[in-house]
RNA sequence: GGGGCUGUAGCUCAGUAGGAUAGAGCAACGGUUUCCUAAACCGUAGGUCGUGGGUUCGACUCCCUCCAGUCCCGCCA
């Protein structure tokens, strides 16, 4: 209902204008006209509300109902308004309640049928401001040779939800891996390459390593112990740097080795994203250094070359610095993100020709984001009208409130915890056809345990605020009760359902006599209009909890209406009504679950 | 010392851009099935929105003080 809105908006707007003028007060509409409707704080008040009048009390001196029964007077000689309005109703201190008429609403529901969207109106048709951008989301992010973990889960499927979201708008959206693919680790790793191979790496094809991450652990730990493999592995480190083709060789292995594993993650998660690791932005690093250097920010600081934060102050009180360039001469993550930054909102060919930058990641580098964009504001790399957004989350905890491990104190590794989640789900299910006595087929039970699995424990994580840590329990994301992927999924299945014994073919259905009288008929329209405006919500703020919110919220809504009101049994015009509204439950069911990377079930 | 974030029902959490009586789920208690998957639905109970100020016609929401928790802070990412 977002167009119906604008169009109200923009009708009240010329209402409030004449009358400021008519009082003698232009000069204040700018100042008040922002947020002139709002949606109802209640679902009794109507659809929308205006607290203008409240404002204007002020302005005008004169009591808010008063002035707020001359407003409405005024607004209901307006056509459009009562063409789309009820009542305009005086409530309160001076509240005027909005309420849309029935054949508007119905018009809506059979225009977002139709539409493949469920009503959702690309960015363009919205206004010219939000028109088509091209929006990079910078998720994921493992480090090669190490674990992908809860923290990376997170981010993987934050960054999946938004990205989608973008594209459903019609922006252009690039999904980037920033892989940890560089950096002083890979002397070591390599190091402990050719100690456990061979040491001039002859056959390096052959070198299967069976546990990256034990060999990882390992390599660090005589990293730690060992002198004299310290010394090789900062040496070989400067030979990696310098392009050796050996080093780049072993490099390339313990790389592809990783991705391997990775792809598995993702196969598993059903997540595209292109992979374009730190090593990527290296030949761009030694102009960031210039860049500053030419725009005078860059300051030498015992040894290291810096960039001083306004704002910030160490331990000792005295400014921060972002260290662009150590003093070994070596280069950091910070010098990396500038350079991918300034990269990233380049134009082509040297450039992704950004509008938009999103960072998901956890909530620790926050001070860090926030010196990386201090910086490119100061040297200038972010272009007007260009954006750039962290975008935090919180830890994933353990029921005990920290930080989430396994019994013996290990991080969990994200392919145990997704099978352990599908394991579950399979139990469940299996108890459950065993109480209704039901058969069903290996497959099914192996598909359907596996969307389960898969979707309770994104949704868990998504429906979540990101901003705050959360306790991860399969109990509560595998609950059939609550806002958990089952309960939407077994809504779904409801509607699967009835189209199953519905016996009426789609001419039937086709028919224009739609009517509605049941108040549960009305509530489940109202819920199922306001999913374009949860959508363009997320895509300002990047909450995409919110779309969870509203998805139990319809989920919640629909379930009392099929508990309340008969379908089938119906005579025509009214069965048809009704499915018309199951239709588009679950078409924005559908949809909905689909932006959050979630499977759909017909049956479970 | 500086900076980020958090503090809402017994527990886990929602709460756009300030609006009318602060919402869910779980747990507790009670009710609903000739009907489309009861994995559902309905009802009862539960709150000085961390504290104290300020701005406002109006504050969980904005500003400041303080308290508590957590993360980050010179050559790791």
């Amino acid at each position: 209902m977002q167009v119906i809105l604008k169009e109200l908006t923009k009708s009240f707007e010329v209402i409030l204008l004449k009358n400021l003028i008519e009082n003698g007060k232009k000069e204040v509409f700018e100042k008040i006209h922002k947020n002139l409707i709002n949606q109802s704080s209640k679902e009794e008040f109507g659809d929308y509300q205006c607290n203008i009048c409240l404002v204007l009390s002020k302005i005008y001196k004169r009591n808010p109902r008063e002035i707020a029964i001359t407003f409405v007077q005024i607004l209901k000689e307006n056509k459009k308004i009562s063409n789309l309005c009820e009542d305009l109703e005086i409530a309160g201190p001076g509240f005027i309640n909005i309420k849309l008429k029935n054949n508007i609403l119905i018009e809506e529901i059979k225009s977002n049928l139709q539409c493949p969207r469920a009503g959702v109106p690309l960015s363009n048709k919205i206004s010219k401001s939000n028109s088509k951008k091209k929006v990079i989301v910078d998720f994921s992010s493992p480090n090669i040779a190490k674990e992908m973990h809860v923290g990376h889960l997170r981010s993987t499927i934050i960054g999946d939800t938004i990205s989608k979201i973008f594209e459903l708008r019609g922006h252009s959206v690039l999904r980037l891996n920033h892989i940890g693919d560089w950096g002083t680790q890979f002397g070591m790793l390599i190091t402990q390459l050719k100690d456990l191979y061979s040491r001039d790496l002859k056959e390096i094809e052959n070198i299967k390593i069976s546990d990256l991450v034990e060999f990882y652990k390992a390599s660090k730990k005589r990293f730690d112990n060992e002198k004299e493999f310290q010394k090789r592995s900062r040496e070989e480190v400067v030979k990696l740097q310098k392009g050796d083709t050996q080093s780049i060789e072993a490099w390339k292995l313990l790389c592809n080795q990783s991705r391997k594993e990775f792809d598995e993650i993702y196969k598993t998660l059903n997540i595209t994203i292109k992979e374009r690791g730190e090593s990527f932005y290296n030949p761009y690093l030694k102009s960031i250094i210039q860049d500053l250097k030419c725009k005078k920010i860059l300051i030498e600081d015992q040894g290291a070359k810096c960039v001083f934060l306004d704002g910030m102050t160490n331990k000792e009180g005295n400014p921060l610095p972002l260290i662009i360039q150590k003093k070994d001469g070596g280069f950091n993550y910070a010098t990396t993100d500038l350079a991918a930054l300034r990269y990233r909102f380049n134009k082509e060919p040297n450039g992704d020709n950004a509008n938009r930058i999103i960072y998901v990641t956890d909530h620790g580098q926050a001070n860090h984001f926030i010196g990386v964009f201090q910086v490119a504001k100061k040297a200038n790399w972010i272009p007007e009208d260009c954006e750039v957004n962290h975008v935090p989350f919180g830890l994933v905890q353990g029921i005990d409130g920290k930080k989430l491990k396994t019994r013996e104190g290990d991080t969990i590794r994200l392919k145990d915890l997704l099978s352990e989640s599908v394991k579950r789900a399979k139990e469940d299910l299996l108890k459950r056809l065993e109480n209704e006595s039901r058969f069903e087929s290996d497959e099914f039970i192996l598909n359907t345990s596996r969307v389960i699995g898969i979707g309770a424990v994104k949704y868990a994580d998504l429906s979540q605020n990101r901003i705050t840590n959360y306790q991860f329990s399969f109990e509560k994301m595998l609950s059939l009760n609550g806002n958990t992927a089952p309960y939407l999924l077994y809504t779904l299945v409801r509607i699967s359902g009835i189209n199953r014994k519905n016996n009426m073919t789609e001419e039937d259905i086709n028919s224009k006599s739609i009517e509605y009288s049941h108040d549960l008929e009305w509530k489940l329209i109202r819920k199922l209009l306001k999913f374009d405006e949860v959508i363009i919500s997320i895509e300002k703020d990047l909450m995409p909890n919110r779309l969870c919110n509203y998805l139990f919220e319809l989920c919640q809504t629909f379930n009392r209406f099929y508990d309340q009101v008969p379908i089938l049994k119906e005579q025509k015009e009214k069965k048809i009504s009704r499915l018309s509204l199951c239709a588009l439950t679950e078409k924005t069911l559908k949809l909905s679950l689909e932006l959050l990377g979630i499977e759909s079930l017909e049956r479970m």
